[in-house]
DNA sequence: GTCTATAGGGCGATAGAC
DNA sequence: GTCTATCGCCCTATAGAC
């Protein structure tokens, strides 16, 4: 056994929740979550860049598995709701995890802030990801920025309903509808 | 006249850019700023609600213009189109006054989160206004953020470009790109 | 690990305009 | 008197420097 006691990335998340259920996000202070994880606010600070950054934890993973899982040979929208279905496939298993992380979210603008940031490192991502295959960069931008658009809308969509029907089902209604939404008149 | 010289809140945005451009955003403290413009830090509290705030004045008004010029009779994402090209129409006219307000947002993913958040508010307003008029919901959120994510890519184009197409041609040829990149394989 | 600067909020005092 | 803008001082938490 260490000197440490193990996870202490873990802890922390744990310990975060906790407190943020208990006392709301603003309340509970840095210091006061790593102290309950045994540790001290400056060791907070090397696992996590800054307070809102705990609740976000796992996001990049999330960006790897979805550059990752991008097709790159087929038509560039296809690809990005593809690949968004993966992470959604990912992100969809805990209906009430979500539903109550973003309770916490959408109480705070800095944390609505966060969220858009990394849904946008998400695209620029993907764009980066079309772009070195060939894809021509309006193209490419466009595609990402649009596809991470709907799986926006359908996330709040999906965190908002009950959950029964599954998120990477209620993303592809989204993408059906935006094919319908940007269909030129004829 | 008065105790105070007049249009404080001027005079800190005056003070604000020019800090910045002297000793960079983050090296411009708060209280530098209101010195700069006669004032005590409290006082710029006042006015803007941190610090980043004093970058994005104006972005209320825009917001503002832009569901105001929103025509909920013409099919949503046309609609939508149309509203984003007269503020594009606003803000194009000083390349150069955007392309320096970029670069200091770009050099700091705060600044970069805020900007986020205040197309997030286009997005959200477009979709309220869309929705008040008897557009579905998703509808109406997909039409809001599909629009503002290509303004926000057209935009991104025009500031990194020199400028000499101006910022309402990029847009339509960024929606004219996006009916192209979202047609369905026939 | 400790030390420190800055952001940002609370509250009351002050000095005018009306 | 009331209202409004500003200041001053104290405070805490964040976040970075040493």
């Amino acid at each position: 056994m260490g000197r440490w006691e193990p996870d202490a990335r873990g802890r922390l998340r744990q310990a975060a929740m906790e407190l943020f259920d208990e006392c709301g996000y603003e309340q509970a202070t840095v210091a006061d979550i790593a102290a309950r994880a045994g540790l001290t606010a400056r060791t907070f600070f090397r696992y996590f860049a800054d307070k809102r950054e705990i609740l976000f934890a796992g996001s990049e993973e999330l960006a790897v598995g979805l550059t990752a899982a991008l097709d790159t040979t087929a038509p560039p929208l296809d690809a990005v709701a593809s690949a968004l279905e993966v992470v959604a496939e990912l992100i969809g298993g805990d209906h009430e995890l979500s539903s109550r992380r973003q309770t916490i979210i959408a109480a705070h603008p800095d944390l609505q802030e966060r969220e858009r940031g990394k849904l946008a490192a998400w695209s620029d991502g993907l764009a980066a990801e079309l772009g070195a295959s060939g894809v021509d960069a309006l193209t490419a931008s466009l595609a990402a920025e649009t596809g991470v658009g709907v799986f926006r809308v359908a996330f709040d969509r999906w965190v908002a309903g009950p959950g029964d029907t599954g998120l990477p089902q209620t993303l592809r209604e989204a993408f059906t509808q935006l094919r319908a939404v940007t269909e030129p008149r004829r």
